[in-house]
DNA sequence: CCTTGTTTTGCAAACGTTTGCAGAGAAAAG
DNA sequence: CTTTTCTCTGCAAACGTTTGCAAAACAAGG
């Protein structure tokens, strides 16, 4: 049971110092080619591979970062976590990955634990309260996404001007009444998405009804599908892609057709075309985000906290086969089974870029 | 610019050794109440928290686990993701995450990087050749999961029963022609599977057509349901719900009716009832592979290497909407639309126990 | 009071790196 | 051939813990 080579070890058997062996890893530069070379072929031969404890204890430097998110099971987030590891893997770092199933005193205790092992924290979504928030970022280097406290820094996907075209959207098809689903109510995204449907129904002569799917999942919306359908709203904008999905999995089995009943737009694109019809929804960039935190985390490495930013990145609006003409007036909508099958419409614009 | 407090500050501060402080949060059974009270109080007034680093140093245990998924965005893994960080979580052990992108090379790597600075491993659906397995597995604290390696600490998510119940269910509902559509080819469970399907088919008479799906994806699977529909058979069973959800989603579009023109069977219950109508799917317990892969990670900890074991969580059958008796055959299948809309069929039993 | 035994604490080495400083050679300059 | 300047390598301290061993303090028994 000899365990792993150490740096001394390797040192002992070419008969040189350690330090000469830590620098042939760390800045061959200062060396001979030669003995770079050597050390290298030893290393190999030996199986050696560095002890991140030790190079973290000496140097002050975690080689890490954390990632915390609600809920790792909703769909929004998995594509956020692989961005964010792969590109720390790129810069070198490891990411520590944790789930605090939307419950805020969990994820105030993961932070805590965490941070001291860490470069810098990403905190998706945060369920804590704002002056909560201020005070650890205040001593840690976190970087928050979609949550918009002053004086942190924070990377927010915007979907304010999206939504906004998808009203406007809408409305040239000539939707008047149009509801508008919320997800989890102490999101920042959530109500974002609610406010920039109001602000812009208000200026827009729209009547806007709100429903809320409240823990955010399939059934909860589907639940609700019915209520949807029956209070003669003729569109729906949905917090997000599985909501949406719930309401059309209801309207399905209520008969209701979309978009010749009813028109529907998610958010988050979480889906992509896996619905049917394809689900118009507004398309948000969580890899840049990601990517950004990540980023942000690695750079000045000796401060204590992160100087306060607002980064913004804007979600597009991507219309598929959901959204259509309203209904005319004088056939109104029945919850009785259609007799005709939809065919697929598509009207596809490409999504947004994330590279 | 003071950073954190240090064991050895804290001492100072009070006037006893730094092993006394120490001890006070290690072993405080070794000292006198009053002591570890102080210790604790000073502690927290300072806001001192333990370096993990400097633990790891002089202990030898890292305190941390790495999990290993070959691609976090597919729905499969994220419950196992969130129960292995859970699970880890009560036994005051953190996760770190790596995803391969199903690139073997970049999981070895990964492997090798994370191995040394971690308690141990868990590795899913492997990509890897099965001499490197056993080689890792010789060298390297690790577990598992979905890839079946002889002399290897491996968790196997068995669904050979639950496949025959499903082929035997098929049967009783008249089906003779049947196809099985694989998904990832170097994947333990696509090769198991399909010789679940060859082995029940051949001793029961059923004639079976194989696919592939190859990448794996919504899109590969729709792109491949039109040759499934033309091929003849009246059932499908998928390697997985996405494979089952693309075909359905190209079956709708061409108007190939599910459950009546062609039963489909999906394996993991990964999407639940969030198809229309609800999959019917083989339901497996990754919630309990991925603890117990925790579980054998964090004991013995001073071993370089886990004895060989094969456990098995075995599969269950949960019918749901899309089988259906065979079509007759004086009414054979178009791909013209069909002018009815099916009502949701629910013929339902209950998921696995996931606790 | 002196042993003896037990409980509580301190000393110092160890874990595997990194890095400032200084020494040893070698090359360049005089 | 000496001095100066580099280039390359070694020494040793430091990072913040844990832990075996031993010393000190206390209690109990005689």
């Amino acid at each position: 049971m000899t365990g792993r080579p150490t740096i001394t070890q390797l040192a002992a058997e070419l008969g040189i110092a350690p330090s000469t062996v830590s620098r042939a890893f760390t800045r061959p530069n200062l060396l001979k080619p030669e003995t770079v070379a050597m050390v290298q072929k030893a290393a190999e031969a030996a199986g050696y591979v560095p002890n991140h404890h030790a190079r973290a204890l000496s140097t002050g430097r975690a080689g890490a970062i954390g990632l915390i998110v609600p809920d790792i099971a909703n769909p929004f987030f998995p594509p956020l976590v692989r961005a964010a590891q792969n590109y720390a893997s790129d810069l070198g770092l490891s990411v520590f990955l944790a789930d605090t199933d939307e419950d805020p005193t969990r994820e105030d205790r993961l932070i805590s634990r965490m941070a001291p092992q860490v470069e810098g924290l990403i905190v998706v979504s945060s369920r804590l309260a704002s002056s909560r928030i201020r005070q650890i970022a205040d001593s840690q280097r976190v970087a928050f996404i979609n949550r918009d406290v002053p004086e942190t820094y924070r990377i927010l996907l915007d979907t304010t001007a999206a939504i906004r075209s998808a009203l406007a959207h809408l409305s040239e098809l000539g939707h008047r009444r149009i509801a508008y689903i919320g997800g989890p109510p102490q999101s920042w995204a959530n109500k974002q998405r609610r406010s920039a449907v109001d602000n812009f129904s208000k200026a827009h002569a729209l009547e806007v009804t709100h429903f809320s799917a409240d823990p955010g999942t399939y059934e909860a919306a589907k639940a609700l599908s019915d209520s949807v359908a029956a209070s003669g709203v003729t569109a729906v904008i949905a917090f997000d892609d599985v909501i949406a999905h719930g309401l059309m999995g209801g309207f399905a089995a209520a008969g209701v057709d979309v978009p010749k009943d009813l028109s529907v737009i998610g958010c988050d694109d979480t889906l992509a075309t896996t619905t049917f019809p394809a689900l118009s929804t507004i398309a948000v960039n969580v890899g840049a985000a990601a990517r950004r935190a990540v980023a942000a985390l690695s750079e000045n490495p000796g401060s204590t906290s992160l100087t306060g930013a607002r980064i913004i990145f804007e979600g597009t609006l991507v219309l598929r086969g959901t959204t259509g003409p309203v209904r005319p007036a004088s056939s109104p909508l029945t919850l009785e089974p259609e007799l005709d099958h939809p065919a697929a419409r598509s009207v596809q614009t490409g999504r947004g870029s994330d590279s």
